[in-house]
DNA sequence: GAATGCCCTTCTGTATACAACGCCGCGTGC
DNA sequence: GCACGCGGCGTTGTATACAGAAGGGCATTC
């Protein structure tokens, strides 16, 4: 089973879109020529713009009618309101998976944790994506369909952030990890409410002030391709080496 | 400045469609004929399309490659899952609002509040719209644009199941919506958290049995016009009269 | 020289046409 | 008698065509 062999032409379109959009490759201002798109993609502007109203309702582009559709911008204030409402979701997800997570559930979460122990040779996109994959992954301990889905959302919308962020940050985030997942492991909710609390507010304090300052150039071409480039350190005893 | 006499045809039917989602005129498992529903909303199927992918995206309407779309259905899990979700965006809202609310923001909400005090001949629509409005109200004065974003997309899903709950519970809704009022004026964010869970809590545990035990029967054809009957009820203090 | 108005181009908004797929009923074969 | 296959019908999926609006450039006028 490679994949369901029936992929309608907009299903592909809508996770192309969704790419572009989410590592700016669309850039934000700029309007989207829907008839050079279709092109691009191979497609028809019919599936093109359903796909597209599909990733407006989503957050990830935005519309006025008669002038069409544009990428989001990442302004100083959604970044901060993302970041806060992700921390409000993750903090109410890992108190939940305490009560709720099963035994299994738990041992599988420390074997995804352990497994991405050593990042030597990943990318930060990869890094990241298993960060993501980790927070996820607690929500979905929590039982909540529904919030893992509404935090799925955020985070396509701050991925780039978080691209830029871990590039510099990738060594602490690992002790961090480890934190929460001892407290989830205990069942100690308010300990891993806090951890994951300050884990979050952290990465906010940083991320939304590098915005703030007018490194507003976070989507600039030719950004893209640092998140491909392999990172150099090794299992997080890199770390001390370091220091 | 009546309205923005320029709106598109997709944004006419987009508004139809949400409303026949949200009150389940659009009965759920039941799949959409495209071109019934087009010639119904007096346009085509391009527009028709483009609504529906956005109501998708907003998880009002599902749709399964190759078979059309479908309202979505109210199961008892998804029920739980929102009003838990609410509850947990509600209560950080009203956290947040304690420390960042504006005096003349507390002010506004307590207008607000009086004004709704008497609902002597509103309907059930009516009086549920007035208390969606104070909880959003509550989570603008949060001041995160997302928050608030995302808390209105869950309460168009649960809506339907407010008006049913409405219809019995209007009276308690006040004293409640009092309390947290008064803690949110008191800035006294613990008390404000408390009243906020304890009156979405209460409400959960309420309707969520009763869709689990069978009464899943919630979209009833037939049902929506009880929510357009004026209530009987005067003032707060008909709470009295009647104990 | 600058500002304003008009025309042209380009793009969006919507309808419609056609192709492909799924669904349902019937017939045939085992 | 049951199951499998086939064909027709209806629906969805996509392309394309056309109309209307927005934006830009040029000319004209003050």
């Amino acid at each position: 089973m490679e994949e369901a062999r029936e992929e309608p032409r907009v299903e592909a379109v809508y996770r192309q879109l969704k790419a572009m959009a989410v590592d700016f490759r669309l850039r934000p201002g700029e309007r989207l020529n829907e008839g050079a798109l279709a092109r691009d993609l191979g497609t028809s502007r019919t599936p093109l713009r359903e796909a597209l109203n599909r990733l407006v309702a989503e957050g990830l582009v935005t519309f006025r009618p008669g002038r069409g559709f544009c990428c989001r911008s990442l302004d100083a204030e959604s970044v901060f309101d993302l970041y806060e409402l992700r921390a409000v979701l993750e903090c109410a997800a890992v108190g939940l998976a305490c009560a709720r997570a099963g035994d299994d559930g738990i041992a599988g979460l420390e074997a995804t944790l352990a497994a991405q122990a050593d990042y030597a040779g990943k990318t930060v996109r990869e890094v990241t994506a298993g960060d993501e994959a980790f927070h996820i992954a607690i929500a979905g301990l929590s039982g909540n369909g529904e919030l893992v889905r509404q935090l799925q959302g955020i985070n396509e919308r701050i991925r780039y952030i978080r691209w830029i962020d871990m590039q510099t940050r990738v060594r602490t985030t690992k002790g961090e990890h480890r934190a929460i997942m001892a407290a989830l492991a205990a069942r100690d909710a308010p300990a891993a409410v806090a951890a994951m609390q300050g884990h979050i507010a952290k990465r906010m304090d940083q991320v939304v002030a590098a915005v703030r300052e007018g490194y507003s150039s976070i989507y600039v071409p030719g950004h893209a391709v640092l998140f491909d480039r392999p990172l150099a350190g090794g299992s997080d005893d890199a770390q001390s080496r370091h220091g």
